[in-house]
DNA sequence: GGTAAAGTTGACCATTCGGTCAATTCAGGT
DNA sequence: ACCTGAATTGACCGAATGGTCAACTTTACC
């Protein structure tokens, strides 16, 4: 009765430790991680079920809250790491390559991540539908200043003629917009194109033609000397 | 004892009826409303406390409970009514004019929609998020034709090559998420750009270059060829 | 194989919440 | 004034749910 309320993230080392298991509450941990942002992510934080959680990583309610303190604190563990995740996917923009490609790049990974993570996708929709609560902080602290930070490279690309002269926050959102949109609006997406296989076939035309809209629509160019303005 | 139970959307007709008042339960009714809708955008379906909409309403629990059946007929009203602002904003995208400009006009008209009613927007999106339980029918019925009907115009536009190849639908999917995105995403995007006051700031930045990044990636063309003059 | 901690489980409790209801007030018609 | 039905209200109920607990099983280590 020790590593009982954790509440912390959990931990993946110590893979090896003895001769037997790698961790046999962390395996646990993990299950229990892994379904509660799904379920969390279709039925909301009120609308999730401890026990369809439960039910979900095969195993009774009360094993649940053996390993987390409450509902809550489950939850803040779950949106922290998807927003790791989230923070994780905005890591590099390639800043120093031709913009085209590093945007192209850039999408495709978040693209990448709507198509993987598909319920990340959807539990970070829904924390931020409802003001953002638990994440706030992050939003206004660390994104804030990564947004600053990529937004002064595209200043410079704007200078340079390279990109279309948007504000860089807003060219993030347009992006981020987009990309998501595969993940949260699956329902819709899926019920007004009929598509047999949603991954395969959305996910295709859209890292094909939508990455391509987009590019353009921010006037990204290569970096071969021409700065020809858009009309 | 009659009209208890309505459950259906509230009619706002027999405005003048008699000399005295307009219909003194559609009062309350669209007082439930509304207030619904708040509350629901926020909390999600289940967060969403019958109490909490009452008070926002200004009346005790009992008395919503007498106007809807049910939390559940409420949401349904409530959903259904967001749904029809959605569709009716949808309504005409001018297909005769020059492409540029009824794109355009549609951005704008979508825009004013998230800014207008930012609640409806949210709770549209967390319906659909949730897997759209409520409305699928209606997306992969009104909506799916919709897309179909206005795609065709689409096909005509590129064919004439006043449009990028873009496979139509998701040409709307890329106009919703980036219109919606600053109703559904306020929270993120006012912690990121820490404007001081949201819709002023925000929306006319959006409008603005946003619009322009949209038609611009859309490959939209004024119709030079037509007998319409350019303004 | 013995022991102590970690993990598992289902029964149980307290609270919260949707929904009902009876009592009361209000509004309009005559 | 009176009557009738609509509207209002707070008290109340049963079901569901988050969380606790004590009994039990498994694992790790000597």
């Amino acid at each position: 009765m020790e590593a009982r309320h954790a509440n912390e993230p959990a931990r993946l080392d110590r893979i090896g430790a003895t001769t037997s298991n790698p961790g046999v509450g962390e395996r646990q941990r993990e299950r229990i991680i892994r379904a509660a942002t799904v379920v969390f992510s279709r039925k909301g934080y009120d609308g999730a079920r401890v026990e369809a959680i439960a039910r979900k990583a095969g195993m009774p309610k009360g094993n649940v809250l053996y390993y987390f303190k409450s509902k809550k604190a489950l939850y803040r563990v779950v949106i922290k790491q998807v927003l790791s995740l989230w923070l994780e996917a905005l890591g590099n923009v390639a800043v120093d390559g031709n913009p085209e490609e590093a945007i192209r790049q850039y999408v495709n990974r978040k693209l990448a991540l709507s198509r993987n993570h598909p319920e990340a996708s959807r539990l970070f929709a829904m924390e931020v539908i409802s003001g953002a609560p638990i994440i706030n902080d992050h939003l206004s602290g660390e994104l804030r200043r990564w947004v600053e930070e990529k937004g002064r490279v595209f200043k410079k690309w704007q200078e340079e003629g390279l990109m279309a002269k948007i504000d860089p926050a807003h060219a993030f959102f347009m992006i981020w917009a987009v990309t998501q949109t595969y993940a949260d609006f699956e329902a819709q997406i899926q019920a007004v194109t009929g598509a047999k296989d949603y991954d395969q076939e959305i996910y295709s035309d859209a890292a094909g033609e939508v990455v391509d809209a987009l590019v353009r629509g921010l006037g990204l160019k290569r970096d071969q000397g021409s700065s020809l303005q858009p009309a």
